[in-house]
DNA sequence: CATGAATGAGTCTTCATTCAT
DNA sequence: GATGAATGAAGACTCATTCAT
């Protein structure tokens, strides 16, 4: 049949489109994470593509398309996994949480760097797709502070300040990584980290007395 | 009282020369917190600071230069300040630093932006200006806290990890502040933050049992 | 029948290169010769040779690299030209020499006259390109003249101050000719010059006595 | 008498003036000779020159007419000087207006290179200041030349050609000089180079037959 | 589809000239 | 007259994007 046979084509068409891309992808993360976005040329993507100018242009519109897919792609993997995540009952329900966002980082590093600091350098990046997504996880999160505090098991407190606190706490050690002067934690150091993060976020860094 | 005319007019001199390159900062930190250094033309940092394109080289060798001058100008100001913190003995210790730390930051908000993102992006930034100088207060305050931990006053904790934690706990609720969504915190809500977050530091988040 | 293809491929590229390159020497002289290396603009260059200015960058690293390749370019000529000749024995020898050197200078005049005025004004294009390849020239010329006067054929005289008034002779009656303001003499002009300057040289102006 | 005093008042203030071109016309001079009119900015020349970069203007009305000065100077020099030979008769009337020349271009030899250079390059000042000085100098010489001949003085040449190259032979050894990378000579290396270079060109190289 | 040469708008920087002090 | 800061036009060079092959 005919019509299959085309879209079998067609499918196959649309992966090797899309493997081509993912390549490009890849490349353009690499050189972003290391030298930024504007400091990258394209015939540096091209290089590391090991493919030529012209071509990136059958794949991407123009540059900051390369960029935006790629901060697309970082956004996508957080938020389906963070998705999962609808209660944080318990306190390993937190270290987990922790964890699979250290996972995904670490996995995507260059693309990570990337997301970052284009996302502080640009408006569209950010509000239209950092904050658009992250919002909702956040709000999770400080919702779930606000009830916890409505019920007597957290101390009183502004909410919104500990949000933003306990998304510090997480970033401060990551900073480096992300950066690229310390390498990505190992799984078992990933799991030693947020258990410490949740740890002293919960009892504080202070000696019980009594 | 020739040699004292002759001084009178250099020190004049000097100061117009200080003043204009202040201008020239302040007009390019605008910028670049706006868009980053390499977004920024020189013609657009002209056209802030009122002044012709060619005025800026007689004031600074290149464009860079200009930057740097940015950099050092927080820096210093930073370091002088917390250069008189020596020791943290009492919970009011830190709040005082961490008040200072914002005070400096509110301040000079467009050269802190611009330090900020730069030295995300710039490896000398990074590390010969901001690293050199900030490395002695992060030891500081890791001391601090081994010796704390040392004398049963701080539970068992990795001291490297919780500087970096501590120092994200800061960091994260003014980072919509640095990024220009948000407008800078008052000198009570500075306070307010400040106390704030060594009380989460201090105890946790979690109601003490017993 | 892969390798030779491909070889092949290459050969037609770097022809293709080399012939482009060539074009703009060509423009490039045409102007240099007329207004001199920093009077020249690399937008006139491109008018000349009819490309955009961005193309000169594809072939040449920078405007320098087109001057320095025009006069290599001209040195590479007069040299393996000139490498040829190893003795001058007898008056024709000479005759021929000087034929050979306004030979060369005649078909490349423009480039010719950039080397010579790039030269005057450009230490390393001077020392390093043009006295390093003509200062053995210049010695066996001058150790011609030692020898003969030793044998007796010349007379006696600084054979130091011999071949700069020789070399000057020669270059005289080229002037206005490198300065174009005089077209470049014929074949048969060309013989005459020669032959006539080793006459004068030789024999002096004076008739001689008896 | 007041017409007196405004008068004698007007020669003093001309002479300061006077002195105060020439002051910057050698300053410039020396920076020309070193790198060309063209690199050479107006602050070095006022650097050079010990004043002010605007003072240069009220006794210049652009950068182009202390070139011209300058070579204006040169040109006066040597016509003054040259302007007193009228006729080659003997061969030390040669011998002395060679030496002429020495002396002129040595004592003002920064002057004496930016006329050489800046003539190669500038249309004007070869044409409007040089020929239509120098003219008259080599028709006397190519007239000189001519009756000889006709005399039977001297041997039968091409006048215009013979000229020509008994200018390249005074010229030649001056060339190292004129660029800088030779000291100018002493009076009695002047002297030597004038005899040797009349002898060369009257009697030739070669040793006379019989 | 892949290629990479060609394009030219845009950037930093220099420097002759002006002009308020 | 002297000063030197201000000016802005002009120049070398870069690089995202196009398009003929």
């Amino acid at each position: 049949m005919v019509p299959q046979e085309i879209s079998e084509f067609e499918t196959r068409r649309q992966r090797r489109i899309a493997r081509k891309r993912i390549r490009i992808m890849k490349a353009a993360a690499q050189v972003f994470a290391e030298k930024g976005y504007h400091h990258t040329t394209t015939r540096e993507i091209a290089q590391v593509a090991d493919m030529a100018e012209g071509t990136l242009y059958n794949y991407f519109a123009e540059k900051r398309e390369i960029l935006l897919s790629i901060v697309e792609e970082v956004l996508t993997s957080l938020t389906t996994l963070l998705g999962k995540m609808e209660t944080f009952e318990t306190r390993d329900d937190i270290v987990v949480f922790v964890e699979m966002i250290f996972d995904v980082l670490s996995t995507k590093l260059a693309f990570a760097r990337t997301l970052v600091i284009e996302a502080w350098l640009d408006d569209v990046i950010l509000q239209d797709l950092l904050m658009e997504r992250m919002t909702a996880i956040l709000e999770l999160v400080e919702g779930f502070i606000t009830t916890s505090i409505a019920e007597g098991r957290f101390r009183p407190m502004n909410p919104h300040l500990a949000t933003r606190m306990l998304f510090g706490m997480f970033v401060g050690p990551l900073l480096p990584v992300l950066r690229g002067i310390e390498a990505p934690p190992t799984l078992q150091e990933r799991h030693a980290l947020a258990a410490a993060a949740v740890n002293l976020l919960m009892d504080g860094i202070q000696v019980r007395e009594g």
